[in-house]
DNA sequence: TTGAATTTTGAACAGTGTTCATTATTTTGT
DNA sequence: ACAAAATAATGAACACTGTTCAAAATTCAA
């Protein structure tokens, strides 16, 4: 039975992405299956692959959109502000999402490409975009120095919130609890640039 | 067939961890498999449920040894140097450990065990010991105020360093190759400590 | 209406973790 | 030395997994 009308090429996308947003916060990422995917939209397991590559690609654009949810949600960069201020606002800001979302954030990590696959580029950019909120947020900073160097610490910073959120989701910091993912949080993220904004815009560390 | 005499219970217990190592090490997390391992060894998968009580101990295991290793490589901290001395000589040591083992380290945060499922004690102490030595460096940071703090700012550092390795290794920063990996953690290290160490031991930080 | 194009199917394949009755072996008791 | 109990190892079986693809069902075009 091919009921081509029923529903379309779109539509069964958006379906089926949704149907393993649901799984996932129902049920956490471990719990998703193609075959589980398809009952829930009432398809044959066959037909997702009519629509996605594979697994792998289904679970990128389940990622992507949790990535477009939070860049919808980080604030821009107000000039009234300090560097600081900004970087506070746009913490607090990614704490709610995390928080909010929590299901679906840990999927973001719990998912990993094989060995030596790398991310593809529509995953990349969305990537981009983020860490371009947080380089509007450093631009007082940098107004002299090559630009290099400001992505170079907008990644360290959402580097370093993600171990944060990643392994107090995953329980592995021991006694540190949830509760304390918001501290560590805040605590990395304004000692860390205020220890930037010292003398130097950008002091590159030689190795000993 | 029961090959009592053949091998202990602990020198299986070692054999099986042995090849599930050089199986990630070789190929990459997502290519272990307890049939796998039991051929490499030797033994019907079966065998293997006698030593562990299932794939998700297994790995826990294997990662158990990895935190180990690390912390075997970790230096203490020097009294003759400064926090941000040891610091950097802690973080070097680090990033060296994760370059030389990059697929065990790549294990470490692929492997998560199902949702609300917490570590066990033992995985915990480990990491524990880890946090300790970030703690000893900071020591002189914090002589007066209480150790909780002090803490804190260990997993913290910890946290945002495996961020960093983690997004680096799975390609998950776009353009951000492996090379600056090291330079993102250097940068990092250098001045979240160097925010932490300004005029307040610990400055705690309001929500706004 | 017939034929081509397209969508959906679901059985089949090769794999996975896990269980457990059966078997082979060793240890113990007599 | 022999029988009985204890133990270790097995591998078939179960219920899953992602993925493929010939066949079937439906729609579209002539």
């Amino acid at each position: 039975m091919a009921r081509r009308v029923d529903h379309s090429h779109e539509e069964l996308f958006e379906m089926t992405i949704d149907a393993a947003k649901s799984l996932v916060v129902e049920q956490g990422y471990r719990a998703i299956s193609i075959r589980k995917i398809a009952d829930v939209i009432g398809y044959a397991p066959g037909t997702i692959y009519n629509v996605f590559k594979n697994f792998d690609d289904l679970m990128l654009r389940v990622n992507g959109q949790t990535l477009d949810a939070l860049h919808g949600e980080l604030p821009k960069r107000s000039a009234m502000r300090t560097v600081e201020e900004n970087i506070e606002t746009l913490v607090e800001s990614y704490l709610g999402f995390v928080s909010n979302n929590s299901r679906l954030w840990q999927a973001l990590f719990e998912h990993s490409l094989p060995q030596q696959q790398e991310l593809p580029g529509w995953y990349q950019d969305k990537i981009e975009r983020l860490l371009l909120r947080i380089d509007e947020c450093l631009e007082p900073l940098f107004s002299e120095t090559p630009k290099r160097e400001q992505r170079l610490v907008s990644a360290t910073l959402w580097a370093s919130l993600h171990g944060v959120s990643s392994l107090a989701y995953a329980g592995k910091l021991g006694i540190v609890s949830r509760v304390s993912m918001e501290e560590m949080s805040r605590l990395l993220a304004k000692n860390f640039i205020r220890g930037l904004g010292l003398e130097h815009p950008y002091q590159p560390n030689r190795h000993s």
